[in-house]
DNA sequence: TCTGGGGTCCTAGGACCC
DNA sequence: TCTGGGGTCCTAGGACCC
């Protein structure tokens, strides 16, 4: 058995329970000022059309007396860890996905717990004692199908979808429903003809294969039948690291453009000397992505010709590409900068030797530890734009 | 009407290798 | 003069998730 449990509206409780004034009310948490978009909205705000990922703005307009909140993150990680400390409590073998989201495997904890729709209801209550927020949790036999659950019995409730009888509870669902299945893909199965689960159960692997290719037919075929992995942890790790920034006002000049690229590779390049894993510990390529006010958005990349955690040389090829991206003058609405990682060696030719920490990456450290120790500003980076 | 930020994965063409 | 098949890497773009 697995559960699935997710916080309900996780933004909006914190911040009523910082603000109880907020209780009843239609409120979102989102960006406040110019381009936000929303990150959480009370049920009372969804009753007008209000949607996490809606511009703020269109937001106002479906629901003028919304009460808007700016989010704060440190309140929401602390409320996430009191949260996990007490779920942890029912299994140790969890795994968080977001901040209000995690996997619990519950395999053998029926002698302690009852039924699972009994621990599911214990573990709620546990988290609602402790913190005064309300979870909902999915149960099922695998993570995909205990999530569709979770989302079944929204906010505040319990879904356990016996196991074999999977399809039978996913028949009646749209599509929309399977998680990986977004606008794009929705519209294209629609054209198909297919607008719930049950149509895409009717159809065999080949016509599905066949008509919406390999990979799409055979995830689909798999879904509909609620077929998951059977491992409950799936291997994951970190491939890439980003900065990204919407500029308020739309820069075209060189120089801003430029300073604001540099404090963003200067963020990647601490990040990336303060990781533990060796696999992960140097920038095999770097990457641009440049956005125009009409949202054309582009991306550069290149892969280097040594792997280097040192800033200068981060922002050296990342300036190239901003350079080749950029049409000069054009006003940058957004303006992002990332790394692929890897473990400093590369993958082509295998005689090259593993690269070897230079002075410079020694310099790039020593300048963390000091910044650690007396704050941001020690440490003066002088470099002309 | 206006569209955040940090990620992952997929696709597709071209280069290159065996 | 004509031209297979499989694999990996690089690059750009897009879908999707929270």
């Amino acid at each position: 058995m697995i559960f699935h449990l997710d916080l309900d509206s996780f933004f909006v409780s914190c911040e009523r329970l910082k603000n109880p004034a907020l209780i009843g009310k239609p409120v979102a948490v989102g960006g406040t000022s110019g381009h936000g978009v929303i990150s959480s909205a009370s049920y009372e705000a969804r009753k007008f059309g209000v949607r996490s990922a809606m511009p703020t703005q269109q937001a106002l307009r479906m629901c003028p007396q919304l009460i808007l909140v700016k989010s704060t993150f440190g309140l929401y990680s602390e409320k996430s860890k009191e949260v996990f400390e007490i779920v942890e409590r029912f299994t140790p073998t969890l795994e968080k996905v977001s901040v209000d989201e995690a996997y619990l495997d519950m395999r053998g904890t029926e002698k302690l717990f009852g039924t699972p729709r009994e621990a599911a209801e214990k573990m709620r209550s546990a988290v609602f004692a402790g913190t005064g927020l309300t979870a909902s949790v999915g149960i099922a036999a695998n993570r995909r199908v205990a999530k569709i659950a979770t989302d079944f019995n929204k906010p505040n409730g319990v879904t356990y979808v016996e196991p074999g009888r999977e399809a039978e509870f996913l028949a009646p669902l749209e599509l929309r429903r399977i998680p990986g299945v977004g606008p794009s893909t929705e519209t294209l199965l629609n054209a198909n003809g297919l607008l719930r689960v049950r149509d895409v159960q009717a159809w065999s692997l080949e016509k599905l294969t066949g008509r919406l290719g390999e990979s799409l037919g055979h995830f689909l075929y798999r879904a509909s039948r609620g077929e998951g992995s059977t491992a409950f942890f799936e291997e994951s790790e970190t491939r890439s690291m980003s900065r990204e920034r919407t500029f308020s006002e739309f820069p075209k000049d060189r120089v801003t453009l430029k300073k604001e690229l540099w404090s963003m590779v200067a963020e990647i390049g601490a990040e990336l000397r303060g990781e533990e894993d060796p696999a992960l510990k140097y920038a095999h390529a770097v990457r641009l992505k440049l956005r125009y006010p009409d949202f054309e958005t582009l991306s550069r990349s290149r892969v280097l010709t040594k792997p280097t955690r040192v800033d200068e040389e981060l922002y050296d090829e990342v300036e190239k590409l901003l350079e080749t991206a950029w049409t000069t003058g054009r006003p940058v609405r957004l303006l992002g900068a990332g790394v692929v990682l890897g473990d400093g060696s590369r993958q082509l030719g295998l005689f090259e030797p593993v690269y070897d920490e230079t002075k410079k990456e020694k310099l790039a450290d020593l300048k963390d530890t000091l910044r650690g120790k007396f704050g941001e500003n020690a440490i003066k980076t002088g470099r002309d734009f």
